[in-house]
DNA sequence: AGCACGCCGACT
DNA sequence: GTCGGCGTGCTC
């Protein structure tokens, strides 16, 4: 026990390893730790872990330093945590610093406010207490309130008596009151606020389905759970009835949501059945209010921790249940950050170290989870009624028919009509195009010519409101040019309708209409965001049009009518999972018609009507989309049957760049013993150039996660030792959730 | 990551 | 002779 075990918190390949100090006398140092220790040649003082201790090092015992301080009295990470931080590192390939950064909030200053009460040591309390009431000053008004033995807030006295300073502080002289500073904790919900409820009986599916949860609570064989409830079939009343029952054995519980449907009304059902035993985090918290709120959990004040996918390294230790709602949501994976973990992998981990229960629920389950469920890996639950909505009526509209009606505008007459209609019947329409501005390309009819930005390889979006062209990606916007830039033809022409178009069409069409739109560029400022929807739910509109952000958990009872615009934008984006992600959206924009009472419609423009994932999508029939999807990935050789590592190389000098993955992709060929590795590339990527800086791509698939990882990470090793790297960065992304 | 060491060109 | 450019290498 002579030497602490120290992981040193920076984020780097060549530190990546574990480090031996001596521990000063009298420093109390445990495992799990952070501390203070001198670091490299000019001991700089530097933040790291305690992991472990050890009897002998594997250096000079004169080579080894003390270390400095502790950062806090207590453990920050438990040794569970650090065989978490561990995994991580390997199945992320990242550092140790970057996955016990993850999982311990960045160190910040408790913030605390004075309290004043009674000073209970002073003997001639009463005496002096006696006096100061006799008199009828301000010090006496003081006093009265704080009677009672109450610790209060030295700013609340000063509000509610209208005084400043000098009574309190006399009185703190006299020996009468005594000054505490209490802890703040920032970020809290008040759940004071709150009404609370009592539970609703369930269903049948329910009860059986709460059974089934309860089951497994109990047993000691966990094994994650897949509840595929339709919308409305009353997934929430399930996951509280389970979470009541893992706090009444003294354990706790996380709830992870994707961070849109965070909202005022969720977190309320949760707050109502549990109170101040919930807290809540979201990604607009500073650090402050993060690390006060999962100091929280780890003082164990809180026992139910709400939040999106960072909330899953939630510090309890006696966890009884994870929740994942919208499991199939990509945000639960974090594609950008390093460590680029997902959620619901660190979750079956933390099953695994604290055998907990996890519950992965969905309307429109990932086809890899509902994979795993056909496959026994995962127990599936099944909710097949509605609690208190209907399916709505779905049409699809075949655009083409439209075409050849010689109707060239963005409405169908079919939605055109029933716009009409539910104007005329004082009810609301949402219109969703998962696009943004108001023409999405702008070209020269006579040469051709399409309008690009010079910095990246990508057209430019005309947007109407500030009448210039926009690069969605390095943010640029010009001048729309009178000539061609190319031939000088006054003839430009802009293709591609936006959510700017659509408004504009609807206004065109409707001028009597109250429309409101909601995408990026309506909602840059604060709270923008809330008020559209508050605006919209209060009936101060009758359209609402948006992009994805307004496809996802929305509930307006008085919408009765869905316009999809154009449901082949994501089918067409040339990714494996593109029939998912329709199917997903089309489900989901779907289920915004019609909630509660009134029954709602749903019309779904495409090009492609007899694509397979917007017809089951518009029958609600979501085994029928997996049965048919599955064949598919099977077929071409997809996730689930396959993992996909990409590996992205940018640069700023193009001719740099292609040598270097050219070199990779010769290493990779020499390498692929058996052919294990299928090799896709070198290929430019989709967007080949962004911000000046050129972008390239090999894609290896493998059916071994392990043995793809380390094929790519040896033949990345390979290279550096070849040639020179460092003006290239490469980015790993195994089984992204997005094209880069 | 950050900092020292070290090996070469342009200055007082 | 020395100041300073940043390539290389190490950190308990």
């Amino acid at each position: 026990m002579k030497y602490a075990v120290v992981i040193i918190s920076i984020s780097h390949r060549n530190i990546d390893h574990i480090f031996h100090y001596r521990i000063p006398e009298g420093l109390n140092v445990e495992v799990g730790m952070r501390v203070t220790v001198p670091f490299g040649k000019g001991n700089r003082p530097t933040e790291g872990y305690v992991v472990g201790f050890t009897d002998k090092a594997d250096i000079d015992a004169s080579l080894i330093k003390d270390i400095s301080s502790i950062c806090e009295e207590y453990p920050v990470i438990s040794p569970k945590r650090i065989e978490l931080a561990g995994w991580m590192k390997e199945k992320y390939y990242t550092t140790f610093g970057s996955c016990f950064r993850c999982i311990v909030p960045k160190k910040v200053n408790e913030k605390s406010f004075a309290c004043v009460r009674l000073n209970n040591d002073n003997e001639g309390l009463n005496e002096e207490i006696i006096k100061v009431l006799k008199k009828d000053t301000r010090q006496k008004r003081v006093l009265e309130v704080l009677l009672n033995g109450d610790e209060i807030p030295v700013s609340h006295i000063k509000t509610l008596l209208d005084v400043d300073d000098s009574p309190i502080n006399a009185l703190i002289k006299k020996g009468v009151l005594v000054k505490v500073y209490v802890q703040e904790y920032r970020g809290n919900f008040n759940s004071a606020l709150v009404e609370r409820t009592k539970p609703p009986v369930l269903t049948e599916e329910q009860a059986a389905a709460v059974y089934r949860i309860f089951s497994d609570i109990d047993s000691n064989d966990k094994k994650p759970l897949l509840i595929h409830g339709v919308t409305g079939s009353g997934k929430t009343e399930i996951y509280i009835r389970a979470i009541e029952k893992v706090l009444s054995q003294g354990k706790e519980a996380i709830v992870l949501v994707p961070e849109i449907s965070l909202t005022q009304q969720t977190v309320e059902r949760f707050v109502s059945r549990f109170g101040s035993k919930v807290a809540v985090t979201h990604s607009r918290l500073s650090d402050g209010e993060r690390y006060d709120q999962w100091t929280r959990a780890r003082r164990k004040e809180i026992s139910v921790m709400i939040g999106p996918r960072s909330a899953v390294f939630t510090p309890f230790e006696n966890i009884g249940i994870i929740i994942i709602d919208e499991e199939h949501e990509s945000t639960y994976k974090s594609d950008i950050q390093s460590p680029k973990y997902d959620a619901r992998e660190i979750a079956v981990k933390l099953m695994e170290l604290y055998g907990c229960s996890l519950v992965l629920g969905s309307a429109t389950p990932s086809l890899t989870s509902y994979y795993k469920a056909q496959k026994g890996e995962y127990e599936l639950i099944e909710l097949k009624r509605r609690v208190n909505n209907t399916f709505p009526n779905i049409h699809i509209v075949d655009m083409r028919k439209e075409i050849a009606k010689k109707n060239f505008s963005v409405f169908s007459t079919e939605l055109k009509n029933a716009i009409a209609e539910n104007l005329e019947n004082k009810r609301q329409t949402i219109l969703f195009l998962n696009r943004r501005g108001h023409s999405t390309f702008v070209s020269c009819r006579r040469c051709g010519y399409v309008m690009t930005c010079d910095n990246c390889n990508v057209s430019y979006t005309y947007h109407k409101g500030i009448n210039k062209l926009s690069c969605h990606y390095c943010g640029k916007s010009i001048n729309v040019p009178a000539l061609c830039p190319q031939c000088g033809s006054q003839y430009i022409k802009y293709f591609g309708a936006g959510t700017e178009k659509i408004e504009q069409e609807v206004l065109r069409l409707f001028p009597e209409a109250r429309v409101l739109r909601m995408d990026m560029d309506t909602t840059r400022k604060k709270n923008s965001h809330r008020m559209i929807l508050e605006d919209f739910r209060r009936g101060k509109a009758d359209i609402l049009i948006g992009t994805q952000m307004i496809a996802k958990g929305l509930d307006f009872p008085n919408v009765t009518l869905v316009g999809v615009m154009a449901a082949d934008l994501s089918l067409n984006i040339g990714d494996y999972r593109s029939g998912e992600n329709t199917y997903q959206l089309v489900s989901q924009v779907s289920g915004r018609a019609g909630r509660a009472d009134k029954e709602g419609t749903v019309y779904i423009q495409t090009y492609s009507p007899d694509n397979y994932s917007i017809r089951y999508a518009a029958l609600g029939d979501y085994k029928g989309f997996y049965n048919e999807e599955i064949i598919f990935r099977k077929n071409m050789d997809y996730p689930p049957f396959t993992n996909i590592f990409l590996v992205m190389m940018t640069g700023e000098n193009e001719y740099i760049l292609r040598q270097t993955i050219s070199r990779l992709a010769e290493i990779m060929k020499r390498y692929n013993k058996n052919n294990m590795f299928t090799r896709l590339g070198p290929t430019p990527a989709v967007i080949s150039k962004i911000n000046n800086v050129y972008r390239w791509q090999i894609t290896v698939k493998c059916e071994n996660e392990d043995k793809i990882r380390n094929y790519v990470l040896f033949c990345l090793d390979k290279l550096s030792e070849q040639i020179n790297t460092d003006k290239i960065n490469v980015g790993l992304y195994l089984n992204p959730s997005y094209i880069f």
